[in-house]
DNA sequence: AGCATTATAGAAAACGTTTACAATAAAATT
DNA sequence: AATTTTATTGTAAACGTTTTCTATAATGCT
């Protein structure tokens, strides 16, 4: 049987309270006494259940997170940002794949709630369950922080790379290499999607002229069947439709494009340019190397952490919002539109 | 304030017993109140307190998950495989990042402990704590699954994948194609190195004639500075040394070398042949595409997953044991040794 | 109608902690 | 020497549940 406290304060002969005294090192107590239930503890090597003291105090130290899923390499990272914070003031991660599910995400919530996390951080969260208004109360009465998928709902908590800006930055230097008919591709219901479509329609309706809006949804994940098929649907068409570049949502739709182009024959960039979104390790490596939006995952996720933590402490939910830069790295799927 | 049973149980006129077996549902109640006691749960949008349950019933439904980062795919990938098996369950996933620090493991074991998980699952476990004993008693006491990294120490529990078969495989093809100093390229602490690692030794031996080791250490992670240097370091000496080939414990240093090469300007395959280990999505979107052994990641967590409620079902600790194959993943990095 | 049985619900102890309060002993003050 | 202060410890209630045991009301049987 697991051993508690009670086993060490009956072999110490103290009371169960000076033991947890010692233990939390948070009251007076005699050196020797201390010295006598340290070594108890030791004996027996008593790990004290932190689930019952989290009963007791009614707070834990263990945060949520919500990620779509792991696939695509981008949430590893920003994982990798919170754990490296939380660890540091040694709280707990609870990880939950919402499976870019409306539902799925609506239960990971609800089970984190019931776990009774300090907090929860959402990654990518769902479009309809924000307009829905089901996060309205609860950003109320529990600390969460989005990120990336801004909203200007009351009282949410975002970290988020300025996404619209990076849209407009990739979509700039398209038009800027004389590309007129571009691509959008997207996923399914993320928020993130929506911002960068939303900066899409925004930026060619800015432009003079009439230009045409080719927005296309592919798939999510990872190099699966949907996505691949999908794009190459698309770039089946592309000569018919006229489009000479691609803007996509994330560096895994980009390569799925890319490779699409590989094996229909169009080639990258001299025919065609793509522009990813992420930078995650896999877009300096592909053949040829994806441009793409840099957004600093790690620190997107290290940034929600401390954020996280910060609004746990204040204990009045204070909606706050932290904005990473999105940068354009340049590499060698972007070219002059010929012809 | 956080709604409770109490609360539910006042408003209900009911007494917290009934509320507490409505909720659930596992001893008899008149069905009129539990709809009474249903709506009002309804009504005041109570979530039950998973913990202070937990607490009571002496034990979580909560598995502790140990890998050293995320940065590899390959772990990503096993914990994506854990997780539909547990969240199927309803179990959650506590995820302890062990950084490949002998210490931090032990610290991760520890927490995961004192939050009193059902089980844990440790990936990549660490060399010298298997060696210096610390699983020893643990096993005993609580599920413990490790995935890769074999050891014949008594009672742990084991799903992996055949490491030194693959070994074998890639030595093999690389011996068939006429190579004879052959890298062996590894990392730091952790058996599942340790295990190519004899899988090397044993195979040069095996042939005839006098052939030579050639063991080369790399950092860990991801396209970092260490690996890259150390790549570098060791393909500036290949035509002194006079080696043709390298086996690589992942494929992440597999592509460290092979970026490398490009950049010293030795040619694979023509030059210089690579093989990897691990099948990692990247593997196959690097150019040249990587030959590989291809372990089936997800089904490593999976079966993991499925094992420790299996375990953790079956009260007694019988110690078991999962082989999953390693296939040879014939690509572009493998070549006729030329001259 | 009276008794035995069954269905339902409440009281209270328990899970492993923390902590406010009370109690004691020792030390310091007068 | 008597009194106050301080340091240390113990007692017991609480955290939000589950569950055994008991009590009651309702039902079935003769």
């Amino acid at each position: 049987m697991k051993i508690t406290i009670v086993d060490v304060a009956k072999k110490a002969n103290v009371s169960v309270a000076t033991v947890s005294r010692v233990i939390n090192d948070n009251y007076p107590v005699n050196s020797k006494t201390k010295a006598k239930v340290q070594k108890v503890i030791k004996e027996l090597n008593f790990i004290p259940n932190l689930q019952a003291r989290e009963v007791k105090k009614r707070k834990t130290k263990t945060i949520g997170v919500i990620v779509p899923s792991v696939e695509n390499m981008f949430f590893p990272e920003v994982i990798n940002g919170i754990e490296q914070h939380l660890m540091q003031k040694s709280y707990s991660l609870l990880l939950s794949f919402s499976k870019n599910s409306e539902e799925k995400e609506q239960e990971c919530v609800r089970n984190l709630l019931s776990r009774n996390v300090a907090g929860m951080i959402v990654a990518d969260v769902n479009t309809t369950n924000v307009e829905s208004g089901f996060y309205d109360d609860l950003v109320q009465s529990t600390p969460i922080i989005f990120i990336n998928g801004e909203s200007s709902r009351e009282g949410f908590s975002h970290v988020l790379c300025d996404e619209r800006d990076g849209a407009n930055k990739a979509l700039q230097s398209l038009w800027d290499k004389g590309h007129r008919d571009i691509y959008f591709v997207r996923g399914g219901s993320s928020y993130s999607y929506d911002v960068k479509e939303q900066a899409y329609r925004d930026f060619l309706r800015l432009q003079d002229g009439e230009v045409n809006e080719h927005i296309v949804y592919v798939g999510e994940g990872n190099s699966n069947q949907v996505i691949d098929v999908t794009c190459k649907l698309m770039v089946e068409k592309i000569r018919q439709e006229g489009c000479s570049a691609a803007f996509c949502c994330n560096d895994l739709m980009a390569i799925g494009v890319l490779n699409a182009c590989k094996e229909v024959g169009v080639s990258v960039p001299d025919e065609f340019s793509i522009i990813g979104f992420d930078n995650i390790i896999l877009s300096k490596l592909v053949e040829p190397k994806l441009t793409t939006i840099d957004q600093n995952m790690y620190e997107l996720g290290n940034q929600a952490a401390k954020l996280i933590l910060e609004t746990i402490k204040e204990e009045q939910s204070i909606s706050k919002k932290v904005v990473l830069n999105a940068t354009f790295v340049p590499r060698e799927t972007l070219a002059e539109k010929k012809g």
